[in-house]
DNA sequence: CTGAAAGCGCTTACAG
DNA sequence: CTGAAAGCGCTTACAG
């Protein structure tokens, strides 16, 4: 099962070669007869050689590799154990990435970090070399660990905290998101009184979405109670627990729950259906992300739509402008938009059945 | 922004050491009295050393570099554009397989496969020396490729085809959980025609549990009409469309739908509610997977249970056991089991709003 | 057009 | 206990 590869080597002697020209075939140099590069290359194919990666890499000082930093998806097994399988964010991500990444010819090498690991960053310290440029997720690294790495490596953060100078960012306009968001909800609906269901606390776009909501409710003249703010952990079955808590605490409820994302949506209409409550009549309910299946969900969320994968990708780009030296934004703000559905009040010309 | 990173030998120059002394230092080694130790790891602090695990990897001839490698998703933006950001059961995988890999030091280099891939899986073959081991998902490797791979390199199987002698095998068992699932259906509700959404042609899920329910069916001496096995894409999106197709087209349902994965159940689910029919009251519904949001759907969804996260770290455990030359079962088969809730026809203790 | 040799950044027998 | 040297598998000036 661990038979030895075939090096450079083996390939030269077999063709009556040296390692050079060997290596001259593998890289295409243009200064090769056809004849002997017919020689080496029959040489290769006869020893099924396949060239080491590693070697190629450490000699020319260039990987073919991005890596991914991340922190490892935060869920409790004890609050919602099934959870443990959902659709987290990140994964997303990595897929843009990944497939941006191998679409110019790059692997991509995953990092994770966890907020129990004992010696923080050393992992991605440690892989530093090992790869051409960093992509690295929010609450990864510290304000003051980015410069460490950035020195070294080129470095863009995700979903970041913000700006840094010392690195490119890619975020998504959370503000004009929930900007639309709330206008549409006054303006159409007459919501006057805003509660939020909110992801993780330390996410930078937790807190960019609390902050825009009461920025956007505060420009409209309507309000967002504190004790209507839920802390939550952006799962369904954390969303579930923590809804019906609220409900039984709070007799007056607002118009409306702006949940951070779709998966706390789904979760905090279910607790309130258990409560006999009935979306969009009794409440309204709204997510962030649009997840492909908040389409089919009874109602059919009203949410604002981005695109983590397209995220991704637009990170692998801005990086690889960077590795090529380029010039590049500091910053980078993908757009997202409202998506009106049901239950935000608005009826579609799929109605429920009535009943 | 590229700063040169401090080698082997800035240190020992620095610490007035050999480089042999501080690679000592570096992994740890007995006989380095703690003066020396002390001096060199000093001059590493000093000038934020960090080692390059490149160079490490190929002077020791390991990586500490887990592979896994994967098809593009072929969702055809055409059909359900918006399912380009579906959680694919990929996903799901690769972080079962990362974190499996992070716990025992490993990082997870990812390769992904297109079908439209020109070189075929030379992707993977070329980063073969980079890698102590492969994962490989299903329909990357043909038949013949397997063995050409795991000649070199000890390889892992997932929802692959079946059995390979030459590599080992990771996979769900689709024909107990389907078994569960027929049962059910026939003996509680009395079913006695079988539809069948089917996922990707190619994929051996869906083919070993389409032949799963036919067994099964004729293990109970009910039926499965072709005119009722619904070529789909493992989308919600792509099964609305399909699913509305086949209702213009049959007069006579069958007693249920057996999905091959849950996000399909979803989009039939929808589809059905278009045309004015109601599930289960009209047509029963089932699905494969156990989605996190499948307890929170309209009505809450029945379906077979299985853990893509905990596949990819078994996968992972068969990969190590392999490398570190321990006994290993050929094939590993992990459990489903069936998640009976109400699109099948049975009443939960929260039943919907009655219409 | 091709070879001999040094180098990429580490590790590890082999001496001493 | 520590250093000098060879080696991991490639690449690339430098000669010829």
């Amino acid at each position: 099962m661990a038979e030895q590869a075939p090096t450079i080597y083996d390939v030269a002697e077999r063709a009556g070669v040296s390692v050079a020209t060997v290596s001259r075939a593998l890289n295409d140099v243009e200064s090769l007869r056809a004849v002997t590069r017919d020689k080496v290359m029959r040489a290769m194919a006869e020893l099924d050689f396949v060239p080491n990666n590693v070697a190629r890499g450490l000699s020319r000082g260039k990987n073919w590799v991005l890596g991914l930093a991340f922190m490892h998806s935060p869920v409790r097994a004890n609050e919602a154990e099934v959870e443990a399988d959902s659709l987290l964010y990140t994964d997303i991500i990595i897929r843009g990435v990944e497939a941006e990444a191998a679409r110019h010819g790059y692997s991509l090498l995953l990092c994770s970090a966890g907020e129990e690991h004992p010696d923080g960053i050393a992992p991605l310290r440690n892989l530093t070399q090992s790869v051409d440029g960093w992509i690295v997720l929010d609450r990864v690294l510290s304000a003051d660990e980015v410069p460490e790495i950035s020195r070294r490596t080129p470095l863009v953060l995700m979903a970041g905290a913000g700006e840094s100078d010392s690195a490119y960012t890619v975020r998504v306009d959370n503000e004009g998101g929930i900007s639309s968001l709330v206008t549409h909800l006054v303006e159409v609906h007459g919501a006057r009184r805003f509660g939020y269901m909110s992801g993780l606390n330390e996410s930078p776009d937790n807190v960019a979405r609390l902050r825009a909501l009461r920025d956007s409710a505060r420009r409209h003249g309507v309000s967002v109670d504190d004790a209507d703010i839920i802390s939550c952990d952006w799962t369904s079955g954390g969303a579930e627990v923590q809804t019906a808590r609220w409900l039984d605490r709070r007799v007056d409820l607002p118009d409306v729950l702006v949940c951070a994302n779709d998966q706390m949506a789904i979760g905090a209409i279910h607790a309130m259906g258990a409560k006999g409550l009935k979306v969009p009549r009794d409440i309204a309910v709204t997510g962030f992300d649009d997840i492909p299946i908040a389409r089919y969900l009874t109602p059919a969320l009203t949410t604002v739509r981005q695109s983590s994968s397209a995220m991704g990708a637009e990170a692998v780009d801005v990086l690889l402008a960077a590795m090529a030296g380029e010039p590049v934004a500091n910053t980078t703000t993908l757009a997202s938009r409202l998506q009106v559905r049901h239950s935000c009040g608005c009826r579609g010309e799929l109605d429920e059945v009535a009943s």
